[in-house]
DNA sequence: GGAGTAA
DNA sequence: TTACTCCAACGCAGT
DNA sequence: ACTGCG
């Protein structure tokens, strides 16, 4: 198998078989079948996919540095199976492939994982068997799971030193089929509720999918996800009070009233994720969930589509990591909300 | 995608 | 060697 | 207990 380093991975572009990657420092990570067309309709392959994670590797490990991973895989790419093919959920009676081709899959074998790899013994439900989480520590270990289909990066709210204590809030603004405007609107009402109740900064990024996610950076160690979650709760509901022409807690698809903004504060709990910064979604457009300025939102001048897996590597090579306060804005949750 | 097994 | 088969979450809320 | 949702 061809050895090649990463300059040359991305320089000659290899365009199809098997080839080892060389990360400096001893570590290599075997890549295959780079020619797989992972999305149909533009053409993109597993190949630029991993190219793409190797460009941006110093942008994104951050985001996921000790965090266990919650996989789901699309080893034969995001085309969905024929009609008639597809199947449900193993534990409710079923097939395991999601309607969109993808699986979800926790538990990785830590004997048959390459020695990079780290692996995290967890307990998720109470009585169940624990599941081996792999654990993102490096960029090997990164790409690793992207070779085994991973498109995106999906970390747990805390890292492996503190499982219990998310360090972000995170709120996802789903608009569903709401106007565009209306996300914005809100991303922009909960930042201004947040810092006025609350005293509290918040970041911004695309989700790459459909709407905007909002972080809320946390102290390390501090707040367990049972406050977390009852903040985000409380907190949530006094902005759907306030602006309820755009926003509502409405989780049912078709109670939720078509111009609002579904305002999720559920993903604040342990096991659960959500797309992590320049994290590729498995979408038409193989677009990215890509941070912001706040004053590119309130100018509105930027569109989700805007930002994919081949305009985000020069445009971060220009303007850099917009998030890279985050994790240096360490905060507290109010004692009285 | 990969491990295991049958041919 | 190739050609198969088999495997692969989680948690919340509403009903 | 089961379903819908993300």
């Amino acid at each position: 198998m061809d050895k090649l380093t990463t300059g040359e991975f991305l320089a000659n572009r290899p365009s199809s078989g098997d080839i080892t990657l060389d990360l400096g420092a001893g570590q290599a990570v075997e890549l295959t079948h780079l020619e797989k067309v992972y999305w149909p309709d533009e053409g993109f392959t597993k190949g630029d996919l991993l190219r793409y994670y190797v460009s941006v590797a110093d942008f994104i490990m951050p985001y996921l540095q000790d965090r266990p991973a919650i996989l789901k895989r699309y080893p034969n790419g995001i085309r969905p199976l024929p009609a008639g093919a597809e199947v449900k959920r193993k534990d409710r009676g079923t097939d395991f492939r999601n309607r969109d081709g993808g699986f979800f899959q926790q538990n990785l074998d830590p004997a048959t994982v390459p020695p990079f790899v780290k692996t995290a013994l967890l307990t998720t439900i109470e009585m169940a068997h624990p599941v081996n989480y792999a654990v993102y520590t490096n960029l090997a270990t990164l790409l690793y799971l992207v070779n085994l289909g991973t498109i995106a990066h999906n970390p747990w709210h805390s890292r492996l030193e503190n499982l219990d204590s998310p360090d972000y809030i995170v709120f996802d603004l789903d608009p569903h089929v709401a106007p565009w405007e209306n996300v914005v609107q809100l991303a922009l009402a909960v930042r201004d509720t947040l810092l006025k109740e609350t005293g509290l900064t918040c970041f911004i990024k695309t989700s790459g999918s459909s709407g905007l996610h909002l972080f809320v950076p946390l102290e390390a160690a501090r707040h367990s996800y049972e406050e977390v979650a009852t903040f985000a709760e409380k907190f949530a509901g006094l902005v759907v009070d306030r602006f309820p022409k755009i926003a509502t807690l409405e989780r049912s698809l078709k109670k939720r009233e078509p111009d609002k903004v579904y305002l999720d504060w559920l993903q604040n709990a342990r096991g659960k994720a959500v797309a992590a910064a320049y994290t590729v979604r498995a979408k038409p457009g193989a677009t990215v969930s890509m941070p912001l300025d706040w004053s590119e939102v309130e100018k509105g001048v930027f569109r989700l589509a805007d930002f994919t897996i081949e305009t985000v590597p020069p445009l971060l090579a220009k303007r850099g990591d917009l998030w890279k306060k985050l994790f240096s804005t360490p905060q507290r949750l109010p004692a009285k909300f």
